[in-house]
DNA sequence: TCGAGGGATGACACCGCTTACAAAACGGCT
DNA sequence: AGCCGTTTTGTAAGCGGTGTCATCCCTCGA
């Protein structure tokens, strides 16, 4: 039959064309219908056998350039696609990766995965999402246990590096890369945020602030790496010029705009309130603006505040703030992970992104020194 | 052999547990190694077909509540985890579906997504993302080709209802879930928008505004349904007044902070510049108080704005706006998807989740008429 | 002209699970 | 005890590709 047919594939393309949908039909039976065109059918049809079919679409070598030039036509004439579940099963690659992140809503995790996706975008590679939930939720599917033998690769986006979960995923050995936090032998592309700390609280320093608030995310000290570093940085700053570092400056914001509020309204109820404030992330720092408007004091004026993000909102409130480039994070990271999934013996490459103080109104409407 | 080992898993689980992974090394043979563990090994320790073990794990009915137990317990000490891929070919459904939307980085849409997420985490289904991206682009896949035989299910975030894509989404013939649009015969969870344009306006009306300005997202008309159905509400509450509905007060603002700070600016511009201005998205809205704020104007009290979506950041810069529940629609979007999986035959239903006004200084500051 | 060497194909055994269908086991009754 | 209707379990045939290996066909050099 094969040799039958490849002798007049050529010519007749047209009418084969029609009747070989009708014949399709009748000859994968089981009702399969409208969605069952199988690697079989394109077989048949391009007069070639499934494995000429499979390399020719996959691009492999050894195909005779005419032949696959073929089988592409026809493949597409009959609107054929590949199953994946077939596909993953014989091959043994998945063609997926998969983000894992805490929290979805967030500005930060949104506009990473949104790097991700673009340069995800154009592999053929699915990108699967897991939010990784409260840990501890009681029917929780912890990570590893829905990743194992179905993605080839992991992203990870801002884990706690003492999370379980995170061990386990190591465990799974499949390639990793982190963003936003790093772990030796593992790839990662992160900003310094021990620089980005220093740089936020340096300039707040700079501008003659002796009494330096900061709000953290969760309390520390935590395990979370981009908050132990922020804080080594606002307290290397603080040390360097001989201030002193005081736990009772340090409260928590838990990354919210309503913490960042709080947290800063506990800041103003000292016996000595600091006169400027470094927050951990942009969305505190609003709400640290916030707390300032609703006891009647200006930001910049009154008190300083410094935020840390590079949100789009924070020029509209005039915030200063150590920009990290978010979205860069996502796709650089992407970017690596494809890299090691081509060749997993690949050095594991740390990566660092650039941040850069943004200054704005929060610090600077009134110098408390010349 | 498996009757013997049956006979004794009980007993001897420590030791069992060990020999028994050491023997599958060997007996799985192909390398399969770590990963290898399958259903035969798990059916020869526990001394039981493949296919109870299959109807066991997956808590099929006419299962011995004793063989089930013990075949869970060996499942677990093994450590196996289901082949998604093999299951996936055999058994016909994808185990996934996908969300689809054009931009992942803006509120709206993560603020969605996270609220799918919270649902689907709890079932047993995989996320897909994929972004639409520019349908301009070149090597552009469409989302259809990508879904073919990869999901079960589609949800549909903010795609314009005269998209292509979403045309040929329908004919696969799969449950699509649409959120923030509508389309006969199809299921969506959306709002109400033509109500929601109204509300803003009409409140506007309400404070004595003659000359009411709207920004838009794209240049009116378009065919993406929130946009035109606000625009509905908008004249409505307009022409319910008596008011002019003029074309030269409706500028786009492209959903964008900057986009809206153009188009407020292009709205101060004009002859007679409207004095109050209803925003179709809070990001926009966020735009036009800093145009107004560098025409040295003050927001409620120069010209009144309202905004729409519910932004965390509203509150913050006291921006009257139509509160949306965007997690909601992808929560509700989710279980209703959830439920067409289960009954495809089932009514596709039609949800309309509630918006409401939330006043702020934006347009209370002063008020024109008493 | 013939053999070697290499590229292009084809045949076919899997990949790991699901699912008829058949067989076995189990009770309850006559 | 023998028979019959239910469960419970096993057997084996796919699902739709991929990878290995054998085969075939050329081209080229001797």
């Amino acid at each position: 039959m094969a040799t039958s047919t490849a002798g007049t594939t050529g010519g007749t393309n047209g009418g084969t064309g029609v009747h070989a949908v009708a014949g399709v039909h009748a000859i994968t039976g089981r009702g399969a219908a409208l969605l069952g065109i199988t690697i079989r059918d394109v077989a048949r049809e391009a007069g070639v056998s499934t494995a000429t079919v499979s390399r020719a679409l996959r691009g492999l070598p050894n195909v005779d350039p005419v032949t696959r030039e073929h089988v592409r036509r026809v493949a597409d004439r009959l609107d054929y696609v590949i199953s994946p579940a077939a596909s993953r099963l014989a091959g043994g690659r998945a063609g997926s990766i998969a983000v894992i992140t805490p929290f979805l809503g967030r500005w930060y995790f949104s506009k990473v995965l949104s790097g991700v996706e673009r340069v995800l975008q154009r592999s053929d590679l699915d990108l699967l999402l897991y939010s990784t939930g409260d840990p501890s939720e009681e029917h929780r599917v912890p990570p590893h246990k829905r990743l194992r033998r179905r993605v080839d690769g992991v992203l990870v986006i801002g884990l706690p590096a003492d999370s379980p979960d995170l061990q386990e995923l190591f465990e799974l050995e499949m390639p990793v890369t982190l963003i936003g936090s790093h772990s030796v032998g593992v790839a990662s592309v992160s900003i310094d945020d021990v620089e980005g700390g220093r740089m936020a609280t340096q300039h707040l320093v700079n501008l003659g602030h002796k009494r330096i608030g900061l709000i953290s995310g969760r309390p520390l000290p935590t395990p979370f790496f981009p908050e132990n570093d922020r804080l080594s940085g606002y307290r290397q700053a603080l040390e360097a010029s001989g201030l002193k570092v005081e736990p009772g400056l340090q409260v928590p914001g838990y990354f919210t705009i309503e913490g960042g509020e709080h947290a800063m309204t506990a800041q103003l109820a000292q016996r000595t309130p600091p006169t400027a404030v470094f927050a951990m992330s942009d969305e505190m720092a609003f709400g640290a603006l916030r707390a300032l408007r609703r006891h009647g004091m200006r930001p910049g004026h009154d008190v300083a505040i410094v935020g840390f993000d590079g949100h789009e909102m924070s020029d509209l409130l005039d915030l200063t703030t150590v920009v990290q480039p978010a979205e860069d994070l996502g796709s650089v990271a992407a970017r690596c992970l494809l890299d090691l999934l081509d060749d997993p013996a690949r050095e594991p490459e740390v990566q660092r992104l650039p941040t850069q103080l943004c200054v704005r109104g929060s610090t600077t409407l009134h110098r408390i020194v010349p």
